[in-house]
RNA sequence: GGGGCCGUAGUUAAGUCGGUUAUAACGCUGGCCUGUCAAGCCAGAGGGCGCGGGUUCGAGUCCCGUCGGCCCCGCCA
């Protein structure tokens, strides 16, 4: 490089630089030689810019030129000239200009690589993702990530002019027995004791309430050590925000200007708030999830009522055991085949149905192998209740109502694409709030949050906490995009004696409430503020924000499914004498 | 813990009923070529089919196991 500065990006390369000597740095995108004539496109970050090298004009540069290659690092002055009539490339942004090369020096050479650098790329994931750096040179996944730095910092900009502090918390911290398993750290100044990594800043931020912060948020690392999705990642970044003295308009009123912002910042999308909101309650009730994709139709209809003293068993069987019977109905989906019917019934046994009962409204009437066991009248109420015609196909759960609705809300899912019901473009917001306090695992035989629990139960509900504990409300909400479940909080419990009373209603004890979260008891008994927040997974937003497949595509050194790093290879195993520092012995694998 | 899809030149794929020397495109190497931009034309190199067993006269094709990638269920307050 020497002496040599860049002057420009580029993909900055513009007429009006025309006449100009530039000076440029990049990689040698591909060559063209004609053998007189040699075209070089120089990539940076910004974009593309042509190249010319000329053998009449400069034969020791010319000559050079010969040898790049792909990925070769270039440093070029020359001067930037208007194409000639009629080659100009409206494909590139620079594409009326070229710049003419007088010198050039090649600053460094490329191996042959992998895969090419282009964005129509159907390379193996684990190639991309061994030669991580490589794959981060395509311009899409580029853009990704700069689009995530916009966000990002239109996040920070505007949770600061509204008067949140952004405080850091710790990363080695301490593993609390709810949720997500713990990534543990063992301490090496305490032999035999361990840091867990956060599963969120959860504790600490409602802390830095009761110190009397007021606003404070954070774009932090989390990590849970689950298994992998799509849409999971061990370690991913939440925004975590956490205000003083609100209630829960409040939090959502905040953080709808929050979304709008990233939106507005990030992709130039014009949002607006308020977004809609349903009731959990309505929403799995005419869903079937709590991330409800709004989208369009296709609701579930409850035929409990019309169906429990039917003729169908498994009907009226559900219905007697205090489940339900529901229905959707897919408009013009009578012609799907028996492969069609097949694959929505694996579907739906793999969400927890015992099998799927279909119906097909056909000019004839029910073609349906359930429709011998309905009575007229009963065929009538379903038909109105869902407002069917010929030409529909109806699909019926009937089980408990978590199963039936489960299992209806993915079949929804699934017709909605088959049918191709889900817009392309658009971002639908909605908020879902009231959620239940608590659900029963039958696994432990214990109530477990569904939230977590510091969330506050919904102050009318209170007294039914110990003899409805199911029915108690939380003043929880989460937003949902799309379908996806983007963010999620609460009001707080900010009363000792009632985080005492939940603690009690989870069965963590006194005692062991007192071991896990006894600073966090002790701290609410010091004039703690009413306070709650919420946290958005960054992730999530930005994949679909820029329309990724998975939030591998927007998070730069991803994990894959098995939570290996195919870049680093780690983990990895360690030296004998870092774990005898640590104490540490490593059990055979069973 | 479970279900499904996929592993063949650097990359993406084809490979029939098990049968001579495993195909193609792109990339790569060399040559020709002065307006290309997925440059073009010609020539060439490059793999033994993820790995390990087995069946067979013979396995990329069949069987078993194993490793890896992806999607999903469970799990993820």
């Amino acid at each position: 490089m020497g002496e040599w500065r860049r002057g420009l990006y580029c993909g900055q390369v513009s007429s009006g630089h025309i006449g100009s000597e530039v000076t440029l740095m990049g990689w040698a995108q591909r060559r063209r030689d004609h053998g007189g004539l040699i075209f070089i496109d120089l990539r940076d970050r910004e974009g593309m810019v042509q190249l010319v090298f000329n053998p009449e004009t400069g034969k020791e540069v010319h000559e050079k030129a010969h040898e790049v290659r792909s990925e070769f690092v270039l440093a070029v002055k020359g001067m930037v000239q208007k194409r000639p009539e009629g080659t100009e490339n409206p494909e590139l942004k620079t594409g009326l200009v070229e710049v003419a090369v007088k010198e050039l020096r090649v600053l460094n050479d490329s191996a042959p690589l992998p895969f090419m650098i282009e964005d129509e790329t159907d390379v193996a994931e684990n190639t991309r993702l061994k030669y991580r750096y490589l794959d981060l040179r395509r311009p899409s996944l580029q853009g990704k990530l700069i689009l995530r730095h916009r966000v990002a910092m239109a996040t920070r900009n505007y949770l600061s002019e509204n008067g949140f502090f952004e405080i850091e918390t710790p990363v080695l911290t301490k593993s609390t027995p709810e949720g997500a398993r713990d990534f543990l750290v063992p301490s090496r100044l305490s032999p035999g004791s361990f840091f867990a990594l956060p599963q969120s800043p959860q504790l600490f931020k409602q802390i830095l309430m009761i110190s009397g912060f007021d606003r404070y948020f954070q774009i932090v690392r989390c990590f849970r050590d689950e298994d992998l999705r799509a849409d999971r990642q061990p370690e991913f970044t939440q925004i975590d925000a956490e205000m003083s003295f609100v209630d829960r308009d409040d939090v959502i009123g905040v953080m709808e200007g929050l979304v709008t912002v990233m939106f507005r910042e990030g992709i130039g999308v014009g949002l607006k708030p308020p977004f809609p909101r349903l009731t959990y309650a309505e929403a799995v009730g005419r869903f079937g999830l709590d991330n409800p994709d709004v989208r369009f139709g296709l609701e579930l209809k409850d035929l409990t009522g019309a169906l429990s003293g039917s003729g169908f068993k498994v009907f009226s069987e559900a219905a007697s055991k205090g489940g339900v019977i529901k229905a959707i109905c897919a408009k013009g989906a009578a012609e799907f085949s028996r492969k069609d019917l097949d694959d929505l019934t694996e579907v739906a046994v793999s969400f927890g149905a015992k099998g799927l009962a279909w119906v097909k409204l056909t000019s004839g009437g029910w073609q349906s192998p359930i429709a011998k066991f309905l009575s007229d009248g009963e065929k009538k109420a379903v038909e109105e209740a869902l407002g069917a015609a010929e030409g529909d196909l109806i699909l019926f759960a009937a089980d408990r109502a978590s199963i039936a609705n489960t299992v209806l809300g993915r079949l929804r899912l699934n017709i909605g694409g088959r049918l191709g019901l889900i817009p392309e473009e658009g971002f639908s917001f909605v908020w879902v709030t009231e959620f239940p306090m608590l659900e029963y695992d039958e696994a432990d035989k214990r109530y477990v949050a569904v939230h977590h629990p510091f969330t506050s139960p919904m102050d009318e509900d209170m007294d039914r906490l110990d003899t409805e504990p199911l029915k108690v409300r939380a003043k929880a909400y989460d937003l949902v995009l799309n379908g996806s479940e983007i963010g999620g909080g609460s009001i707080r419990i900010h009363r000792s004696d009632v985080q005492s009373r939940i603690f009690d209603k989870l069965g963590i004890g006194a005692e062991e409430a007192e071991t896990r979260f006894g600073f966090l008891l002790e701290a609410l008994k010091y004039g703690t503020p009413p306070h709650g927040g919420i946290a958005f997974g960054l992730d999530r937003v930005m994949a679909i924000m820029t329309g990724s497949e998975s939030i591998r595509d927007v998070i730069a050194f991803p994990k894959t499914q098995k939570g290996t790093c195919l870049l680093s290879n780690a983990p990895s195993t360690v030296d004998q004498k870092q774990l005898d520092e640590l104490f540490i012995r490593v059990a055979k694998k069973v």
